[in-house]
RNA sequence: GGGCGAAUAGCUCAGUGGGAGAGCACCUGCCUUACAAGCAGGGGGUCACAGGUUCAAACCCUGUUUCGCCCA
C-alpha cells in the first residue's frame, strides 16, 4: 500500500492533537485501585505568575521521562502538578500594576489588595501550566494544587502552631536582612553577596584618658549609632585601651572600648567601631557585651531621630555629610579604595540594609539534626552524590530561619496579640478572647515566607494533616527533581519538615540539574537579554526536539549550554524516525504482519540488538542517566535499524513467501518496540507513529515498557557481524577507487577460516545489497590480479580492477594500515609477555587480550602477504 | 579563609581502572524511491601540567595552573 505520510515530520499539528487525547482519556491519572508498585513525584511548583524558562523545561522533561517510563513499566504513577504563590515576586508585580493605575496597596487596604492579587492570579496563573502541557508533561491535572489552596493553607497553619507549641518557632527583635525595595525582611539565604568597590575610611576617635585611636570603617554614617569600639584581646598594640572609654565624633557619645576575638587585628587599624543596630557581627558583639542598640537608619533608609543633625537624610546623603563634617574636624586620616562583599536582595537586587526588627524565626538546629541523620542512614540519596555533602555541610552550620515577611500576599501568621494583657496567642482558628478576658485581639500583620509553605509541598499536596488515601499511597514520594541552586531553599527544608512531621523524608532520591547557560556559557538573564523562550523553540522545532536537545549533552548536577544546533539535530532525529516508520508503513498492510520467526541472520541480529538496547536503556534510566539512555535508543534506531536493517530488507520485504513475511514481521516488531523505547523522550512523535503502525492498546503511553530476551551472540549473529565488517571494507575500497555508488562491483574474498567462509556465504544476499556487489566469490584459493584489497577478520577482501592499479598508492595505503596494526600488536604482545600481567590480571582480560593479539597477528600477516603480492 | 566543580577532536560535551567516543563543524563522492533534515567514505585528540599507586591510569591518590560556583 502507498503510505499517506508526508516525507517530512511536521510537529505542530501532531503535538496539539495528542496532548488533548491523553488528557481526555485520563492517562495522566493513576488508577489507585490497582495494587503493586507505586511511583510518585510532586512537581517543583513554579511561580504562579511565572513563565516557563529553559531550566523548567529541562527539569520537567526529566520528570516526564521518569513518569512515562514508570507508567509504562506498570507502576501506579502519580506526577502531581501545582504552583506556588511566590509571595514577594507576585506582590511586587501587582503593586507595579497598581502604580501604573495611579493607586497603591496602601490606598486599597489589605482586603481589596488581596482581591487584586487573586484577580491577577486568575489572569496569569494558567500560563505556565499550559506551557507544561505544550512540553508534553504527563501531569495528573485532577490533583492540581496551589500553595494558597484551603487544604495547603491548613497544613501551613498546622505546622506553624505545632512548631510554636514545641518551642521551635519564636518571635523577637534581631538583626535581619532588610530589603528597602521589597520593604520586608528576608532570610539569610535570600541574600546574595557580590564584590563591590568601596572606601575604607580611617577615622580618629578621642580616648577619654587623652590621646586618640584610629578606626577603620566602610560605612562612616553608621558611627552615629556606635555604642562601643572593639579590639582583639590578644592585640598588644591596644590592650591598654580595653576598659577605657572613647568619644564618638560628631555626636559626642561616650562608649567603652571592649575586647572581642571577632575583631581581625590585621584588618584596617585593628580597631573597629561597633554598631549593634546596623551590622550582624556588631549585633552579635553587642549581645555578648550587653551593649545598647542605637538605630540611626530606618526601614526607608532614612536617618532617624537618633542621628541628631543628620535626621531625615538618606543614607547616601548622610554619608557625604558625615565625611565632610569629619574632614572639617580633621578626623579623616585615611581613605583607601577597597573591594568588599555587599549583600543584595536575591529577589530584586537592592542593597540589603541590616536592621533590627521584630520577626518570627524557626529554630533550626532541632529540625536539622534528624534531617542529617536521615541522609546519613541513606534514606535520602542525592544524584549526583556530591550534593549530599553540600547538604550536610549546610545543615551542620545552620542558622535560625527568619520566616515573617512584611507583605500581604501569602499565609498570614496565625498569631494574635491581646491588647489587654499583651499575650501572644498562636491558634489554628482565630481566637475570640484572651485568657485575661479581653476580646481586643489583633492578628499579626505579616505573612510567612513562601518557602515555609513550599517546604510542606510533598505532603501538603497529598492532603496532610488528614491521613488521606493519597497520602497513604503516594507518600513518601519517589523522586524530587530540581536545580542545585535551590538545594537549601527548598530541598533541605522539605526534608527537615518531612522528617519532623511525617517521620520520614518526603522522597528517597534528590535529582539535581545544573543551570542552562547561553551558547557562550553565560548565565541567561533578563537584563542581558540572552534568554531563550522555550515556547518559541517548541513553535519552531517541536517539543520533542527541545526535550531531546535539553537532555543530551549534559549529566545531572552539571551546567550546560543551550544551542540551536543541538535542537536542530534533535529535529533531524525526529525526521529520521518519522521516515523510518514511513518506510515500514509503505510495506505493511493495514493489519499486523503475521508473526514469523527470524529467517535470515539479519533478522536474528536486529532482534538481538533490540534486546541489548532494552537492557541498556532500562539500566540507564534507573540510574537517571537520561542523556546516555537517549543516546542508546538513537544509536539503535538510527545506527542499527535504519542504517543496516532497513537497507538489508529492501530486496526482500515485498517477497510473498516466508522470507518476505519474516522481513515484514521483524521490520514491524522492531519498529514498534523502538518507538516504545523512545516514547519517554519524544512522546508526541512516538505516539503519532505508533498509532500509524498496527498496534494493540489505545496509546503508546500506556503500552508496556519493552522487556529484553537473551542477548548472547549466537553463531548466526556473529556471522552477521562478520558480514557487516566485510561490507565496510568493500565500501571503503569502492570509495578508494572512486566507483560510482550505483555501479555494482565483483568481489573476491580469500579466507582460510571455514567459519568466515560459511558466514559470508550465509549472508551473501545482504552483502550484495549493502555493498552493491555483482558477483561474490569466497574461498581459500581466491587471489585475483589486478585488484585493490583490504583485510577484515579472518579474510582478505579484493575488488578486482579493470583499469591499471596504482601500485605505489596501494602499497602505501596497505603499509599505513600495517603500521597501525603492528603498533597495536606490539603493545599487546608486550603486555602478554609480562608475567605479572598473566598472574594478576583477571582471566577474562588475559583471554580477551590473547584473542585480540591473534586477530592482529593474522591481520598483519594478510597485509604483508598482500604487499608482497604487489611487488 | 573553607568547600565543590570543570579542563578530553575546531566547537559543545559524554566516558570514571583493561581496545579514546557522540553531535555539530571539516574533506571526498552521491538527489542509490523512507529520509539531501539524507547516504557512503575520510581527516582530526602526548584526555591541562608534574609526581605517585597499579600487571594496567583519561579514569584512583598527591601537588600545581587556569576558569567557574557555593559557603563564611
Amino acid at each position: 500500500m502507498a503510505s499517506q505520510m508526508a516525507s517530512r515530520y511536521q510537529p505542530a499539528a501532531v503535538e496539539a492533537r495528542w496532548y488533548g487525547f491523553w488528557e481526555q482519556e485520563g492517562f495522566f491519572t493513576p488508577d489507585v485501585s490497582r495494587v503493586g508498585a507505586t511511583f510518585s513525584m510532586a512537581i517543583p511548583p513554579p511561580n504562579v505568575t511565572g513563565v516557563l524558562h529553559l531550566g523548567h523545561a529541562l527539569n520537567n522533561t526529566w520528570q516526564d521521562i521518569l513518569a512515562r517510563y514508570h507508567r509504562m513499566r506498570g507502576d501506579v504513577t502519580l506526577w502531581l502538578p501545582g504552583t506556588d504563590h511566590a509571595g514577594i515576586a507576585t506582590q511586587a508585580l501587582v503593586e507595579r500594576e497598581l502604580a501604573e493605575r495611579g493607586t497603591s496597596r496602601g490606598e486599597l487596604g489589605r482586603e481589596a489588595f488581596l482581591n487584586e492579587v487573586w484577580a491577577f492570579r486568575e489572569r496569569h496563573g494558567h500560563i505556565i501550566l499550559d506551557q507544561l502541557r505544550r512540553l508534553g508533561c504527563s501531569l495528573d491535572w485532577s490533583r492540581l494544587r496551589f500553595t494558597l489552596d484551603e487544604g495547603l493553607a491548613r497544613a501551613v497553619t498546622e505546622v506553624f502552631v505545632r512548631l510554636y507549641d514545641e518551642g521551635l518557632i519564636y518571635r523577637g527583635d534581631y538583626i535581619t536582612n532588610w530589603c528597602p525595595s521589597c520593604a520586608t525582611a528576608i532570610s539569610d539565604i535570600e541574600v546574595d553577596y557580590d564584590d563591590e568597590s568601596g572606601h575604607l575610611w580611617t577615622v580618629r576617635y578621642d580616648v577619654a584618658g587623652g590621646g586618640s585611636v584610629r578606626v577603620a570603617t566602610t560605612r562612616p554614617e553608621t558611627l552615629l549609632g556606635d555604642t562601643a569600639l572593639a579590639v582583639h584581646p590578644d592585640d598588644t598594640r591596644y590592650q591598654h585601651l580595653v576598659g577605657q572609654s572613647a568619644r564618638v565624633p560628631l555626636i559626642g557619645r561616650v562608649v567603652p572600648v571592649i575586647a572581642d576575638s571577632y575583631v581581625d587585628p590585621a584588618y584596617g587599624t585593628g580597631v573597629v567601631k561597633v554598631t549593634p543596630a546596623h551590622d550582624p557581627n556588631d549585633f552579635a558583639m553587642g549581645e555578648r557585651h550587653g551593649l545598647p542598640q542605637v538605630a540611626v537608619v530606618d526601614t526607608a533608609r532614612r536617618m532617624t531621630e537618633a542621628a541628631g543633625p543628620y535626621r531625615g537624610l538618606s543614607v547616601e546623603d548622610a554619608r557625604t555629610r558625615v565625611i565632610q563634617d569629619l574632614e572639617a574636624e580633621g578626623r579623616i586620616e585615611g581613605d583607601e579604595p577597597i573591594t568588599h562583599r555587599v549583600g543584595h536582595c536575591g529577589r530584586c537586587g537592592t542593597v540589603i540594609e541590616p536592621l533590627v526588627t521584630t520577626q518570627w524565626f524557626v529554630k533550626m538546629e532541632p529540625l536539622a539534626r534528624p534531617a542529617l541523620e536521615a541522609a546519613g542512614r541513606d534514606e535520602v540519596r542525592f544524584v549526583p552524590e556530591r550534593f549530599g555533602r553540600v547538604y550536610e555541610h549546610w545543615l551542620q552550620n545552620i542558622h535560625d530561619w527568619c520566616i515573617s515577611r512584611q507583605q500581604w500576599w501569602g499565609h498570614r501568621i496565625p498569631a494574635w496579640y491581646c491588647e489587654g494583657c499583651g499575650a501572644t496567642l498562636v491558634r489554628r482558628e482565630p481566637p475570640t478572647a484572651c485568657a485575661c478576658g479581653s476580646t481586643a485581639l489583633r492578628q499579626d500583620e505579616d505573612v510567612l515566607d513562601t518557602w515555609f509553605s513550599s517546604a510542606l509541598w510533598p505532603f501538603s499536596t497529598l492532603g496532610w494533616p488528614e491521613n488521606t488515601a493519597d497520602l497513604e499511597r503516594f507518600y513518601p514520594t519517589s523522586v524530587v527533581s530540581t536545580g542545585y541552586d535551590i538545594l537549601f531553599f527548598w530541598v533541605a527544608r522539605m526534608i527537615m519538615q518531612g522528617v519532623h512531621f511525617t517521620g520520614e523524608p518526603p522522597f528517597s532520591v534528590v535529582l539535581l540539574h545544573g543551570l542552562i547557560r547561553d551558547d557562550q556559557g553565560r548565565k541567561m538573564s533578563k537584563s542581558r537579554g540572552n534568554g531563550i523562550d522555550p515556547l518559541g523553540v517548541i513553535d519552531e522545532y517541536g517539543a520533542d526536539a527541545l526535550r531531546m536537545a535539553l537532555i543530551q549533552g549534559n549529566t545531572p548536577g552539571n551546567d550546560s549550554r543551550y544551542s540551536a544546533e543541538r535542537v536542530q539535530s534533535a529535529q533531524h532525529l525526529g525526521n529520521k524516525v518519522w521516515n523510518a516508520i514511513r518506510f515500514v508503513t509503505m510495506h505493511l498492510g493495514d493489519e499486523a504482519p503475521k508473526p514469523s520467526p527470524p529467517v535470515r541472520p539479519a533478522d536474528a541480529w536486529i532482534l538481538e540488538e533490540r534486546d541489548r538496547t532494552i537492557g541498556t536503556v532500562t539500566g540507564l534510566l534507573d540510574q537517571f542517566e537520561f542523556g546516555e539512555a537517549a543516546r542508546a535508543v538513537i544509536e539503535f534506531i538510527w545506527g542499527q535499524y535504519c542504517d543496516w536493517y532497513i537497507e538489508m530488507v529492501k530486496d526482500r520485504v515485498g517477497d510473498p513467501g516466508l522470507d518476505g513475511q519474516a522481513a515484514r514481521y521483524t521490520l514491524w516488531s522492531v519498529a514498534e518496540t523502538g518507538l516504545r523505547l523512545l516514547h519517554p523522550f519524544m512522546p508526541f512523535l512516538t505516539e503519532e507513529l505508533w498509532q500509524a503502525l498496527p498496534h494493540e492498546g489505545p496509546s503508546i503511553m500506556v503500552a508496556p515498557w519493552p522487556t529484553a530476551g537473551p542477548t548472547d551472540a549466537t553463531e548466526e549473529t556473529r556471522g552477521h557481524r562478520l558480514m557487516q565488517e566485510a561490507v565496510r571494507v568493500i565500501r571503503a575500497l569502492r570509495s578508494e577507487i572512486g566507483v560510482a555508488p550505483q555501479d555494482r562491483v565483483p568481489v573476491i574474498v580469500r579466507t582460510e577460516d571455514p567459519a568466515v567462509e560459511e558466514a559470508l556465504r550465509a549472508n551473501e544476499p545482504e552483502i550484495r545489497v549493502l555493498a552493491r556487489v555483482s558477483t561474490l566469490a569466497v574461498g581459500a584459493g581466491e587471489k585475483p590480479h589486478p585488484a585493490i584489497a583490504g583485510v577484515a577478520v579472518g579474510s582478505t577482501v579484493y575488488v578486482p580492477l579493470t583499469g591499471i592499479v596504482d601500485l605505489e598508492r596501494e602499497r602505501e595505503r596497505l603499509g599505513r594500515g600495517l603500521e597501525e596494526v603492528e603498533r597495536e600488536r606490539g603493545r599487546l604482545s608486550a603486555r602478554l609477555a609480562d608475567a605479572r600481567f598473566i598472574e594478576r590480571a583477571p582471566a577474562n582480560v588475559v583471554a580477551d587480550t590473547q584473542m585480540r593479539l591473534s586477530e592482529l597477528v593474522g591481520r598483519a600477516d594478510r597485509l604483508r602477504a598482500r604487499i608482497a603480492d604487489l611487488a
